[in-house]
DNA sequence: TTGTAAGCGTTATCAG
DNA sequence: CTGATAACGCTTACAA
């Protein structure tokens, strides 16, 4: 191990011939400092490469800056994106993102969840998953922040950003209908996650509350594979659906695909299909998906924002929780629009 | 704020009624404890809710346990796989992966590195850019080690990681004459990354020394869309090309969506398309690409084992640089097989 | 095996 | 505005 030999305040105030409090205070913004000390204590910190030590500083301001990001599945175009957003967003305020992979196990939350405990981490935000309510507690009670990206958990304490996805589906149902189809179908995975199935539910109602019955299909994850899977059972059935909302884009590209070439269906004149997330793909020319938009953007603006307060305002003990509205972005696989 | 007030070693040592260093001790792998003792920590551990504070620990081991990822384009399908891989296998040896977002500014990635720096990561891994000569001096001369995927720079002392980016680009030469093309193209962007030049330059020189010409065209970044441009404009030469070899899988499903969609050339009878990285849309049935695979996991696994060597065996002054061979995945845009 | 004590690099407090 | 000095929570000789 080349043992680490990092550069001290120690050092750079011998160097300055300052006081170690005057090196802090330079580099502490809003500090009393006249300006012929800080350029003589930049000077020499330049000159020896100090850097202020975090972990020291952290630990002395019980804030370490640290944001500890948790999520599943990283390599998938939603998820990316939203890891983006954050990151660059958590950039910009000042802060820095730790991140921590999960598998689908309830236990890897958890696991993620004390390691943003043990670098003492301001908060955490988890886009998977969703963690033991003794570790949610364990953070709130550590005075660590939580911020639930799309899972609906109501326990009180931890920002929740949810969309709206029971009336984003209700809304296409409208659509299929006005576009003149009449045998609708949701395509959904086994996952389950509670947006998963607010799509569904709400998709579901819109029809019903229309007159019309929706087949439901649920299999694998949100994969692109999974959607292959759920076009091969669809499209085989006697009464073949003329409308799927399938709830991923990933699941739409593939069903899409494997309606085209496996069955020859032409979308959106035989078939019409939506997705949600508009992951990038859902753009390219080989689908051209209609979709409902997840804000990204928005998501992490809010998710950062609420990061920043420096005051909780405990006035409002009302458990905070922010609902956005997922645009729906109209291309070609509707017929119509 | 809501004040952090996390459990110390202290409290716990004062409810399980022994010394500070016990507890210490009892998280320390390794560190000789009587099986009595520690029960009674983990316990007291247990009940009061204590973490290890990793920000105490790494000030006082000097050794943070923080691996700080660099990198620009997250959200793109082969970064966040790399992204996934690392940070799973970076997890699995002990380490947290802190992520850092960096535009395309030189700067960018020197600031990136001066924030690991901060937060005395161990190591940072750079997958995007290329950071000073005197950052990488300042890194390595502290003792942090440096892991260069894919960015050729000969500066000694960090890890280089490589593909044989010319080699593949001549084995797919040869590929497309054996279909029987004889217009040949290839299909860059205007980074100019050193991999992206070797692709194109053992491309261009394989083709050569079968006695052909190349026609380079470079567009824009490593994206869909910059591939849609490419085709726009070597689609429309009155030499249209036969192959195209494009220096992105990105690349290639924006030109094969192009060639397909406006110029309605069909793929791979009247055009053979090849493509690098094997992203997962190439895969898809609407690209069937035939690329080159990165080994991602070879990469990660690469990489994290030389972190977690203990001993840098100076012995091998010699600058440690590995390159490893990407496969080629042979799909459906070429035709024969 | 255990406890005591020193020290890691900061920042906050408090005189001057 | 500046400089001592005391924490912060931990690990690690060193001594018992």
């Amino acid at each position: 191990m080349s043992s680490k030999i990092f550069i001290s305040a120690r050092e750079v105030a011998d160097r300055a011939g300052v006081s170690r409090s005057a090196v802090s205070r330079t580099f502490t913004p809003g500090a009393s400092v006249s300006d012929e000390t800080r350029r003589r204590v930049l000077e020499a910190a330049e000159e020896l490469g100090y850097h202020v030590n975090h972990l020291a500083r952290g630990l002395m301001r019980n804030e370490s800056g640290i944001v500890c990001l948790i999520v599943s599945d990283v390599a998938t175009p939603y998820r990316s994106a939203l890891l983006r957003e954050l990151t660059l967003q958590l950039q910009n305020s000042g802060k820095v993102a730790m991140l921590i992979n999960t598998d689908r196990s309830d236990g890897s939350v958890d696991r993620a969840l004390r390691q943003a405990i043990r670098y003492r981490a301001d908060a955490s935000v988890i886009l998977s998953g969703l963690p033991d309510k003794s570790i949610t507690q364990l953070c709130l009670r550590n005075g660590q922040r939580l911020v639930l990206i799309n899972r609906d958990d109501d326990q009180p304490g931890p920002l929740r950003i949810n969309l709206d996805d029971y009336e984003s589906a209700g809304r296409i149902a409208t659509a299929f209908l006005r576009a003149g189809c009449r045998r609708l179908a949701f395509a959904n995975s086994e996952a389950g996650t509670p947006s998963l199935m607010g799509r569904e539910r709400g998709f579901v109602a819109a029809a019903a509350s229309m007159g019309m019955d929706v087949v439901v299909e649920r299999h694998g994850q949100t994969g692109y594979e999974a959607g292959k899977v759920l076009a091969q059972r669809m499209l085989t059935r006697s009464e073949r659906p003329d409308a799927v909302f399938c709830a991923t884009d990933l699941l739409a590209c593939g069903f899409m695909d494997a309606a085209r070439h496996q069955f020859g269906i032409s979308i959106p004149n035989q078939l019409c299909v939506a997705g949600f997330d508009d992951i990038e793909q859902a753009s390219w020319s080989s689908y051209e998906l209609t979709t409902f938009a997840q804000p990204v953007a928005s998501i992490a603006a809010k998710a950062v924002e609420w990061l920043s307060m420096t005051q909780l305002e405990d006035s409002a003990a009302e458990v905070p929780s922010i609902r956005l509205r997922a645009e729906l972005v109209w291309r070609n696989s509707i017929r119509g629009g």
